[in-house]
DNA sequence: CGGAGGATTGATCAGGGTCAATGAAGGTGG
DNA sequence: CCACCTTCATTGACCCTGATCAATCCTCCG
C-alpha cells in the first residue's frame, strides 16, 4: 500500500519552501494510500493523529449532530484538510469520507507540530493555509448568511465555473444530494432551483452543466469577490 | 489618545511567550484608543493595515452583501480580531464596529508579520490562536446548519451562561436586534422564541436572562461538545 | 417633553422542508 | 448478458418554520 515518492506532496506550497532533509524528516513517518469510494476516512470526535492531504479524487467533510448530518466541504486535490486539528493537537471537528477512489498522504501529526518548531518557513506555510482556509470558511458563512437557495446555487454555479477554467460548459464535484447539503437545502429543493435557473440561461444535464447566458445569470447572481472570490 | 503602556496585550497568549525586546519593538508603532459605541472601526474591503485588541467594551463584526447585513461574531476583551487578513496581508471581509464604549489597540499589521518572522515562538500562538479560531467558526457553521432558530437559541443561552461563571442569571452579551442577526434570525422570532422557552423554565428581563431549570433547558437544547464548548 | 430606536405582538405570507410516488442509472449476481 | 436491486434524481402535494409587515409600547436621551 505505501508508496514510496510523494513527489506532489513536496509541490503544495505548504513544503515548498521546507529544505530537503526536514521534508525527508517529514515523510519518514508518513505513507499514501489509496481508498475506494464512500469509505470513512476519520470521524469527529477522534483524536487528530494524522494531517492528511488528498492527491487525487476527492473527499467530503461533513458533521452531524442529533441525528441530522451536513456537508461542510469537499476537498479536492492537491489540498490538505484537518490542518487546525493537527496543530491544536485537537479532536476533529469534522468527519471525512472519500467520495471517489482517492489518493490520501497521512503524515503524522506529531511529526508535523515538530517540524513547525523547527523550520521557520514551513511554520510560515502553515498559518498562511490556515489564514487562506479561516477566510474562505468565512466567505462561506457570509453566503450561507446573506443569500437564499436560488442565489447560493446561482453562485456557487459562477465559481465552480472559473476553478474549471472559465469554459461555458463544466461538471458538478459531486452528487446533487451532497452538493445541496453543501449549499445547506434538500436535494429536492437544488432540484428546482436547477429547473428555476434555466430561466437564466443555464442548461443542466446529469453533472454537466453549460453556461449559455453568463451575463445573465450573473445578473441575478450578483457574485460578490468578498464572498466569491478564489483568494482575496 | 495614544495611552503608554498596553499591559493587558502583553498578558495575551498571543504576546506571552514573546521575549521583552520583540514585545517593545512590535508595540513601538503601536497605539491604543478609546472609541464611543456605535463607532466603524473597519470596513470590509479596505487593506488591512492593522492587528486589532479589543482591551475592554466590545466589538461587532458584521458583512453586507445586496442591501443585506449579518452579524457575523462579537469580540470582547481580550481577544484580537481579523489576524487573518492581517497575516495574510488581504483585505477585511468584515466590517467592524463597536458596541459599547472600547479600549482597542491598534498593531501595525507589517509589524506583526516581521515579528511572526522573526521570533519562533510567537509563530507558534499566531497559528494556535488562528487554529482555535478557526474551529470556532467551524463549530458556528455546524450549529447554522444543523439546528433550527429554537434549538440554536437554547444552545445560545447555555453558552453564555458557561462563559459567565456558570450561575443561574447572565446578561445577554448585545441587544436582541444584534443578538437576533447573529443567530441567524429576525428579532421578532428572536422575542419569540424567548416566549416559547419559558416553557423550559428560562426567564427574560431586558437583558438579564435566569435559567430556572438546567435540566429540562439542556434536555431540550442537547448541546454537544464538538458544537457548544468553548475550546477542544 | 418629545423623538428615535429597540422590543413585542399579531396577522399574513412565502421560502423551503417533508412525504410520497415515479423514473433513471449503475452495480451485482445468477 | 440480463434481471434485479439499490441509490439517486425528479416531480407533485402539502405543511411548517420563520420572514415580512404593521401597530403599539417602552426606554433611553437630548
Amino acid at each position: 500500500m505505501t508508496e514510496p515518492k510523494p513527489i506532489e506532496v513536496r509541490q503544495l506550497d505548504l513544503f515548498r519552501g521546507m529544505d530537503d532533509a526536514q521534508f525527508a524528516l517529514l515523510m519518514r513517518g508518513a505513507y499514501v494510500q489509496n481508498f475506494p469510494p464512500s469509505i470513512d476516512l476519520i470521524g469527529e470526535g477522534e483524536p487528530s493523529d494524522f494531517l492528511h492531504i488528498v492527491l487525487s479524487g476527492s473527499v467530503e467533510l461533513f458533521s452531524g449532530w442529533n441525528d441530522r448530518e451536513t456537508s461542510m466541504a469537499i476537498v479536492r486535490p492537491v489540498s490538505t484538510f484537518i490542518l487546525a486539528a493537527t496543530i491544536r493537537d485537537a479532536p476533529y471537528l469534522m468527519s471525512a469520507r472519500t467520495i471517489a477512489k482517492s489518493r490520501i498522504a497521512l503524515i503524522p501529526s506529531q511529526d508535523v507540530r515538530a517540524a513547525f518548531s523547527i523550520d521557520g518557513d514551513f511554520a510560515f506555510a502553515v498559518v498562511d493555509e490556515l489564514a487562506q482556509q479561516y477566510r474562505s470558511l468565512i466567505k462561506s458563512t457570509k453566503e450561507l448568511k446573506l443569500r437564499n437557495s436560488l442565489e447560493r446555487v446561482a453562485n456557487f454555479l459562477i465559481r465552480e465555473q472559473q476553478k474549471s477554467g472559465a469554459g461555458a460548459a463544466f461538471q458538478l464535484p459531486c452528487d446533487k444530494k451532497r452538493l445541496a447539503s453543501l449549499l445547506g437545502m434538500t436535494a429536492e429543493n437544488l432540484s428546482r432551483a436547477f429547473k428555476s435557473l434555466q430561466k437564466c440561461g443555464i442548461e443542466i444535464d446529469g453533472t454537466l452543466i453549460t453556461i449559455h447566458d453568463q451575463d445573465e445569470l450573473e445578473r441575478f447572481a450578483k457574485p460578490h469577490h468578498l464572498i466569491d472570490d478564489d483568494d482575496i
